[in-house]
DNA sequence: AAGTAAAGTGAGTAATCACTCACTAATTCT
DNA sequence: AGAATTAGTGAGTGATTACTCACTTTACTT
């Protein structure tokens, strides 16, 4: 709640070089819960705005449309999700400690999204729902993913493969494999079954290890 | 798109003893393409009835709510697709042939399930949509799934365990994992790609593959 | 302290929504 | 053939929608 709040702050200051006001930051909290509770397209303007505590026109002075709120939510968020994936020494650690460095590639990139998410668990529906149908924000991730992130897995996926520690499957293939179970996982863990209980280190360490098997090379 | 239309007149028949009217086959065509393109929220009815060739009325006199012509399209879907899953040579095969039964197992039922989704991708991706807003849906998905299909599926492991055929790892775990594998394939290859070339075979036993590994005992 | 710009307000608006209803057209029943 | 039931129609309705705008309040600058 309190990292919510960081995040959109530091955004809203890096593109405006000003803070959110404290009603910007209501309407935005406000504005989540409810998309994510009942949808995008379901969610009235105005139910955000008396749960915000916040005269309807307040919300059309900040953001421009309905649409313009939702891409303020989803945006940063889709940013802040993929970022840990381009640091370069999520790269380099694969290569650093061959041959066993599939692993802990692995380990580290998913418990730090698992992370996220958890904290996040709202913004990833969000998320998930509306890319299905804003055209906008399937760009943003192709963009994104395709240009940045898919290139750096590739380069280290080909590594591994040379050191036999990966199958020779497509890369596309083996990616859209790890990705399908994390995802799978995540929405699981955080939006089908919150309420069950959850043992988070071990169902972690399973889901590596299906992987790890799953993508084991010879 | 035969297909549609014929289960669509096997189940209504089955529940009311007539067959669906020329113009109520119009209007479950235009609803499912129109609620795939845009969502149910953003659908309207008078849209929906445009492109059926029909007045508004009419949807009406045979859908009493808007709600109520989604449950008609989702409801069938659902029971559709897991019907296969509860056959009970799926689960005898298993057994059958050990301790080679875990394989042809898979793929029977994989493909199987793909060839469904092929046919019937706006379908899969209105259920993946609204089920996560729709508690109706929910309740329908839980008490089919998880009090039909999870039982089989569950004896089914057990005994693959016990073969050391398949690792010990928790059966809801290992669900999950396959399901998440399985479903992330279809999305990808029927929602999120449907347009890039897909070598739907080879890509099919890499799945399977994928998953033989992941879980595969010892 | 005065002046200016930004933030906040809420009644008002045109458009759209799901749904109704009195009516006609087509089918089925006897 | 006549009666009765069902299918189909489309103008009409009240509620709700996203968004505007003239106005007030707050914050910042000098």
């Amino acid at each position: 709640m309190s990292e919510f709040k960081e995040i959109y702050n530091a955004i809203h200051e890096a593109q405006d070089g000003k803070e959110l006001t404290p009603k910007q930051e209501q309407i935005l909290k406000a504005a989540v819960e409810i998309f994510a509770e009942k949808g995008y397209a379901s969610s009235s303007t105005s139910e955000i705005a008396a749960r915000a505590g916040v005269a309807e026109g307040t919300i059309f002075r900040h953001y421009k449309t309905k649409k313009d709120l939702l891409f303020s939510i989803v945006t940063p968020f889709m940013t802040q999700f993929t970022v840990p994936l381009l640091a370069s020494h999520f790269t380099k650690e694969v290569f650093d400690e061959p041959p066993e460095g599939f692993e802990p590639f692995l380990k580290k990139i998913i418990k730090n999204r698992f992370e996220f998410a958890k904290e996040n668990a709202p913004l990833l529906k969000i998320v998930l729902q509306e890319i299905a149908f804003q055209p906008e924000l399937q760009a943003r991730y192709e963009s994104v993913f395709l240009e940045e992130v898919f290139p750096k897995f590739e380069r280290a996926l080909n590594e591994l493969k040379e050191q036999g520690s990966v199958i020779d499957f497509p890369n596309r293939s083996i990616i859209r494999m790890i990705i399908s179970t994390v995802v799978g996982f995540l929405v699981t863990r955080f939006l089908l079954a919150p309420e069950s209980y959850w043992e988070d280190e071990e169902e972690l360490d399973r889901t590596i290890h299906f992987i790890m098997y799953g993508l084991g090379g010879k």
